[in-house]
DNA sequence: CCATGACCCTAGCACCGCTAGACAATCGAG
DNA sequence: CTCGATTGTCTAGCGGTGCTAGGGTCATGG
């Protein structure tokens, strides 16, 4: 049996290796340049052996996303975490996403912008997904204000964070502007 | 010399109709879709022809970007003009924004979501965008707030509609709650 | 020792964006 | 009117894409 497990250990760490080769990849150069023959060549194994571990391409975005929307739920809590006061707390939750979004560009892509075949917004959204929202909320909760639903309210906060975020990165809006907007933002959404 | 300009008209023709027929193409069935044998196939001639017209694949979705940035610009005017108080202006601004981006899904992607080789937020940014920019700003400024820079209020604005407007299309958000988080938008970021 | 089964690779499909080069139609000069 | 030059369009093809069928190799269990 321990033939097996070993086999078994070794065919999640090939995958593991997929999903960090091609994360790596679309860093680098973007997902276009994400090709399952190229990807297959990082790896050192032939392509169908992609298929053996994803459905195609698609699964394989999926898969970055997940493991972005884990670590995009840590820096939001890590940001949120060192900050005092609720105001403060939000502009450090707004830095800390669009910095994700900046510095993490294909996951990021992978999360909001792709297609990966994950289910967003419903019952069976894969759990990583629905924390990495439960992050934003924790803390937009506390500025919603007074009688509006604190769901509705990180939606609306979260859209506008993710519209500076792709707009930035596509060249519609200059990086050089970038901090005073997220003030802006802040000020004005957040009620205190 | 009148051969020579009904073929220039001639040609014009043809590339209203490459640029018509790729957005109906892309409107229909997605931008994957439109691949230059269908296109081709499609306005019955061959893919070479297209080239003589366009660059490229990129160029095209570039000239469709352009066609709905006016008609982007026309639609948030219309609407308003036919609003009483800057208050309501901004939520018909919203309002007809979203729609437009609703209702013509390729053609905003064309404009803010796919590389079209257009220019953004610079000096050799094509008039239509910088209209359409313009049209939002005209009604924005007014409520920018005091000391807040009105082009500044404007990006921030449109980031956030267009947050909206991409996160529902591509199911990140549910389409239920659309109205009441235009509202809740429009409540906070507008200043009477 | 051998049959079995798991595993992986080679080779190929249909499609993509794009282009070279052949061919036909039209034009202008003699 | 004829004939070379120019213009316009097409066929065919290049190197790439995502994905898969089928064969061969190698360790495993009887």
């Amino acid at each position: 049996m321990s033939v097996k497990e070993r086999k078994e250990r070794e065919r999640a760490e090939r995958e593991r290796l997929i999903v960090a080769t091609a994360r790596e990849l679309a860093e680098q150069q973007g997902w276009d340049a994400v090709t399952t023959r190229r990807l297959a060549e990082r790896i050192e194994y032939s392509q169908p052996v992609l298929y053996s571990h994803f459905r195609g391409k698609r699964e394989i975005i999926g898969a970055v996303a997940l493991e972005g929307a884990v670590e995009l739920a840590a820096a939001v809590r890590a940001a949120t975490a060192g900050a005092d006061g609720p105001r403060e707390r939000v502009a450090a939750l707004a830095r800390a996403y669009l910095d994700f979004a900046e510095h993490n560009p294909a996951v990021y892509d992978a999360l909001f912008q792709l297609d990966g075949g994950l289910a967003y917004a419903q019952e069976d959204t894969p759990e990583p997904l629905k924390d990495a929202f439960a992050a934003l909320l924790e803390c937009l909760a506390e500025v919603a204000g007074d009688g509006v639903h604190p769901g509705m309210f990180t939606e609306v906060f979260w859209a506008a964070l993710h519209g500076l975020a792709t707009l930035t990165r596509t060249g519609r809006l200059l990086p050089e502007d970038a901090a005073p907007r997220v003030e802006l933002l802040v000020a004005r959404l957040a009620v205190v």
